[in-house]
DNA sequence: CGCACTTTTGACTGTGTTCAAGTCCTGTGG
DNA sequence: CCACAGGACTTGAACACAGTCAAAAGTGCG
């Protein structure tokens, strides 16, 4: 059942020690985890809502929406992760708190054991620390995300999501202008609290003022700068400059 | 400058194992940690915004907000913290990362130096887990925060707002149906992305469909139920009902 | 008593929603 | 290669909710 790793979860390492600074001997460990992999439809529950699981789910390859929803059905996205991320780290310590995970597009998951998560974590702190930081930066993109929604207007707000998504897909280094997005209006509406009527028109708002552009799931970024200060984007809250924030090891420092 | 304690961090080790299960010297070497008691008047800052601080505040009485803040200006509260909550735990890990925090009313901050906090994470990793999961819970707050200003109507994002108060106020068995909240209109704007004036007009609406009532910064609330399904509340992110989800070790299990 | 802040109310404006229809893509099967 | 069907996208018109501006009344503190 558990694939035995070939470093499949090369790429979780790498983003634990963007901020953490983690051994060789921690990283190999963290490498040689076991897990399921498996792939997810469009559309289709990667988690369910209130289900108690017992593994985290890597996103391998496409898009995966961790999405609320009220009792009269309207959804609202809480993160959208990207291949490569590691969607609800959470879990491990909270199994049935994070809420359920949406599959955007067709994405292929690593399971990761809990089990295999808790004993790695016991046996390194330095590990225990490093995803404890993983979900501090979650939070505060939360954090990012309840501001820009609560006090931006609709073209900021999906500027402001766009400016962050570029961020991400860039990785460490820049942002990347161009990059595929496959996420339909209806997805962006979900993200950004509007409706899928009022993100098209913001969306041709954004192109009449040349800043951005969105054709056939291609973001095109015109003009960086206006956007990001059209929507008071600042990457820092991503932690993805690691100049900035150098890379910590604190509890068993 | 450090006090010895007195146990006044008594309500902090308390709201630990509300979720997670700490042994007796655990909990003994929580309520040793050493602290800064401090005064801070309304409106001023607990923490600045960006500041790399090296200690974590508890909220020993009073409200202390996380604000988040636009270009332009605006505010947005990103969590209200009731006095016996241990605000930004999060920078143990993260010390830049959490934003700035408000006094909204005078409040007594114990200040707990991170260096303390991390050594006894260190020593106890069953204390680190029990961090790490009080900051799961933080954000399970955000994400519902996220769903109800993403997706309520203003009506329904004070009442749950106060729905939530009540549930934490009242601790760990109810909910308070009266309790002093010491919270401008002002403030409740912030706290759920609305205009101050509209917030008023919506405490009018909510006095007119006999739901509840705020005078003179004393909640009253007429018709639970009512409220609760209005705002679509559901208590269980809070993470207060120790039944259901039943206090956990798990690293060293 | 007076000042500053908070709450309340009114009239107006504007952003975003709703409902509905039509068009454009894209994948499928003949 | 084309016809078709189902999403996804686009647009329009009417409406509603929430924001803005302004002023008055209430509250609390020195």
């Amino acid at each position: 059942m558990l694939t035995p790793s070939e470093n499949g979860l090369k790429p979780f390492v790498d983003r634990l020690i963007l901020r953490s600074a983690l051994t060789e001997p921690e990283r190999e460990a963290l490498c040689a985890l076991p897990y399921q992999a498996m792939c997810v439809a469009a559309r289709h529950p990667v988690t369910r809502p209130g289900e108690i699981s017992h593994h985290a789910s890597f996103v391998a390859a496409g898009l995966v929406g961790r999405v609320g929803q009220t009792a009269s059905g309207q959804r609202q996205l809480t993160a959208i992760h990207l291949g490569g991320d590691m969607a609800d780290l959470l879990s491990v310590v909270r199994p049935g708190g994070v809420g359920a995970l949406l599959a955007l597009t067709e994405a292929t998951i690593f399971r990761v054991p809990h089990r295999a998560l808790r004993r790695i974590a016991a046996e390194y702190p330095a590990i225990a620390e490093a995803f404890w930081r993983h979900c501090a930066v979650d939070t505060a993109t939360l954090m990012q995300w309840l501001l820009n929604i609560g006090r931006g207007d609709a073209v900021g707000r999906l500027a402001h999501l766009i400016c962050e998504l570029a961020t991400r897909v860039g990785g460490e280094r820049e942002q990347r202008l161009q990059f595929h997005l496959p996420l339909t209006q209806e997805h962006l509406a979900d993200a950004t609290g509007m409706t899928p009527v009022h993100v098209n028109r913001s969306l041709r708002r954004l192109r009449e003022l040349k800043l951005m552009t969105i054709h056939r799931h291609y973001v095109d970024i015109h003009d960086w700068e206006a956007l990001a200060s059209r929507s008071g984007f600042d990457a820092d809250y991503l932690a993805f400059d690691t100049d900035e924030e150098p890379k910590v090891r604190l509890l068993t420092a």
